[in-house]
DNA sequence: GCCAACGTTGGC
DNA sequence: GCCAACGTTGGC
């Protein structure tokens, strides 16, 4: 039982990039409502361990949370102002002293997302070959805990209903022509949660301001 | 001049 | 076809 876990709390230098993800959620694999996790840290232990101990609503007694599966969901995928995106699970908890960023880019038309490790002499690390550089540069950090296997650069997966035309996010709803298809959801192939083998996911606010924001929501 | 975000590509 | 790796570049 961690009594710690408080919301909101920030890590000490609250330098967040304003497009990193601003919640986290689980999916209960019994009743499959969206729980809200309080933190990054708690995240990023149950990412880990997801596989082998898959997430139940009773779990958010750590927390102090206490939801049962009768209780209705934290949070729901059509929910406004949210971009929903899928996390792998089985990803290492970040060693001792390691911070563990994704970053979502603004035009999606490539990459979605880039996953960055900050070391504990705060550099940025970008691949496993500078991890692994920089641990030969830094023996005093190549711990037990902080192992080439213990760094994963996977980043997170658009939610199936998201398509992307014209380098920008778009729902389902607002798009005019399949023909301006840049990228298509494949679900109709593969289901997505059997594909990851997890329920584990994070999800992103949009800025109020956001043009794009307004756009898709203004849609009936 | 720096560097975060972006686009490309080689290797699988 | 996909994505890890990294070179490039626009905005500061």
């Amino acid at each position: 039982m961690d009594q710690n876990v408080s919301h909101g709390v920030e890590p000490v230098n609250s330098m967040k990039p304003p497009n990193s993800p601003r919640e986290f959620a689980v999916e209960c694999a019994r009743c499959y409502k969206w729980r809200y996790i309080p933190s990054k840290e708690k995240y990023e232990e149950i990412r880990e361990h997801i596989l082998e101990w898959p997430f139940y609503c009773e779990t958010t007694r750590e927390w102090h949370s206490d939801k049962k599966c009768d209780d209705p969901p934290d949070v729901t995928e059509d929910e406004s102002g949210l971009k929903w995106a899928i996390d792998a699970p089985s990803i290492p908890q970040p060693p001792p002293g390691w911070e563990r960023l994704i970053k979502f880019r603004t035009k999606r038309n490539t990459r979605i997302a880039d996953v960055y490790y900050n070391s504990p002499a705060n550099q940025q690390l970008r691949s496993k070959i500078e991890i692994e550089k920089y641990l030969e540069q830094h023996p005093e950090d190549a711990t037990q805990s902080a192992k080439l296997d213990q760094f994963s650069f996977q980043i997170p997966r658009p939610l199936e209903e998201d398509y992307v035309v014209n380098g920008e996010w778009y729902k389902d709803r607002d798009i005019l022509s399949i023909n301006e298809l840049k990228w298509k959801r494949k679900r109709s192939k593969r289901k997505r949660r059997d594909e990851w083998g997890t329920i584990v996911l994070f999800l992103k606010e949009i800025q109020a301001s956001n043009e794009q924001a307004v756009a898709m929501t203004s849609v009936s």
